[in-house]
DNA sequence: TATGAATGAGCTTTCATTCAT
DNA sequence: TATGAATGAAAGCTCATTCAT
């Protein structure tokens, strides 16, 4: 592997984990087993280090999420939403999206992240958005906007408390009650 | 007002925008309009400062939600659940609160504050969950631990994507489905 | 002496013999006995302490210049250039306008230092441009603006040359052809 | 053109107008449109690389000098003094005699530089010397060392002055007066 | 010849902290 | 109580130079 991509992994686990400003170059150097001036040779600065960090992280989520979207067709918009939601739920698990849900959460804090990040963290909120519309577009009873912004606003809540929790939190009988919960409030009926 | 609440108030404006990381002691000065001498000799050092401004904090959000919890008795479960979470939609509004879920945000994201904090963390999560586990425990098709944790989750999730967004975020109306979408599935009717 | 004082004093050396870029901070505090805190404790950052250092050896020289300009009231006008020229030829030994002069050049030829000190240059010259016109303003023969540039570039470059190559220049000699020229050029007699 | 002549190039202009201290081998090669690797083949290291720039520059200023030194045989001294001014001055308005008296300033004030050049600047100091001193010797009322160490100094304030200043600066003024200035002191008449 | 990845020393600057006053 | 001078470690970054290809 190249050291350049020796240097993303490393910096995608210190930022997510310890944020952007505590994660030192000399910090990412002594855990890619790299020299300072390397850093500096593939990357501008550390802020263009943080965006490429950034598009890198958002591909890894994209693979994962697209393993769902591929074979949703035919379904009912109450089967899509369930899937959708089952899906996420199930990804959390995964250390990827634990390490993404992190990384934005830092991303939310620090204001020098959110500086350099505007642009990126702008689109992948509207596509969040649109991903869930799509769905609650043919579902009646729902309101597309409120409910998709509520719907995203919950599911980094609750993830959040899941990474930062982890041992023993309930996330599979949150899932249940989650699902349940949306089925009714968009007058499906209950599952399981 | 003395030179030691002066330093916490400032603190917590910072600490809670910028990150306890970002925050740099002569900052504090400066906005404070104290010198450096002084912030070290009313606090130990910059973890110390830290801990009071948490305190601090801790207690200007009990001020704001003693008034809720007041008069709430002879309700029903469900009338209590309603004004509960009637009260914490509506206290997002407020600057303290905001101020107190931006603070909140950041200790769960940089590593330094969580260890400063690890004990005082707990036992306001402990808090919090007692006290909606109390109203949950009245209703039998609840899941007192289950839902607790639910609900701290999604409203922590609400908040946070509120304080982020703010302009044109439809908290109102977010605020209606989730009250709603509770009391379906604890089995009660639907308000408004 | 503060040790704001001593680093000055040591940056007004190493500025002037080695250049502002060549001149590192940790040079300048090893030289003053001063650590780097207290470098950026006093001044805001280099490009500050050079402004400082430029504005201080501006008074020093001052200081050697005004006693000449003292006592030259009631001469004519070829006393007073003569006065002039022959004050400037003698301190041009003297350590702090030699020192003076070879800032002076360092500034001419880096950009960084020209571009923090612009203001300041422009004053200086001003200044001297307007000694020179005070006394030629009375010699018909002269040419007040062209022979005030004239005079200040060959003193350059003679007090250029002499700082560098000091050992056996004939600075003496020049300054008697010097002056005599000029008398002969504004339509004097010879002295000497 | 072979790479290592644009290298060379490059860096005379970047040495003359930015220093020598100032000048990255990055940025030489961003210029130049070379490699890092390419200016390390062709110079052992950057001192080298000033070397090779000084000769390279002082065969283009001896270029420019020869066709003056061509054909003043035959010539009064007076004449040939009257040429060989009436070259210099001119000969500043050129381009790269700008960048020559730029350069040899930059050699004066940089440590670095002058250690580097040492024995070349000795040379062409003494060659300037001969050279007016040539002249000199056939004039009885000239001071033959004396006045060619003043010639060659006021020569290089002006062009120094005129060089940084430009715009505005009274070269032609300035000549006409500086020649007649030394056609008195060496006891000719005034021209024009 | 030529490339550019990689190194490590050194630069300016920030910062929590100490201490004499 | 309060000041601010002083410290020294560590930060982000630059740069000449080396070397495998």
């Amino acid at each position: 592997m190249g050291k350049k991509q020796q240097i993303i992994q490393v910096a995608i686990e210190l930022f997510a984990t310890q944020g952007y400003e505590k994660t030192s170059i000399s910090a990412i150097c002594a855990h890619a087993h790299v020299s300072k001036g390397a850093v500096f040779h593939h990357f501008k600065n550390k802020e263009e280090l943080l965006r490429e960090v950034f598009i890198h992280m958002a591909e890894i989520v994209n693979e994962v999420d697209d393993n769902v979207d591929a074979m949703t067709e035919g379904l009912s918009a109450k089967e899509k939403l369930i899937n959708l939601l089952d899906h996420i739920f199930m990804s959390m698990a995964l250390p990827e999206k634990q390490l993404s849900y992190q990384f934005e959460l830092q991303i939310l804090c620090q204001s020098t992240m959110r500086a350099v990040l505007e642009d990126l963290i702008e689109d992948r909120y509207r596509l969040m958005m649109a991903s869930f519309q799509t769905i609650l577009r043919d579902i009646p009873s729902a309101d597309g906007v409120v409910d998709s912004h509520m719907l995203i606003a919950e599911i980094d809540g609750i993830a959040i408390n899941y990474v930062f929790a982890k041992d023993d939190y309930p996330l599979e009988e949150i899932k249940k009650r989650f699902i349940n919960k949306y089925l009714l409030l968009l007058g499906f009926e209950k599952i399981k």
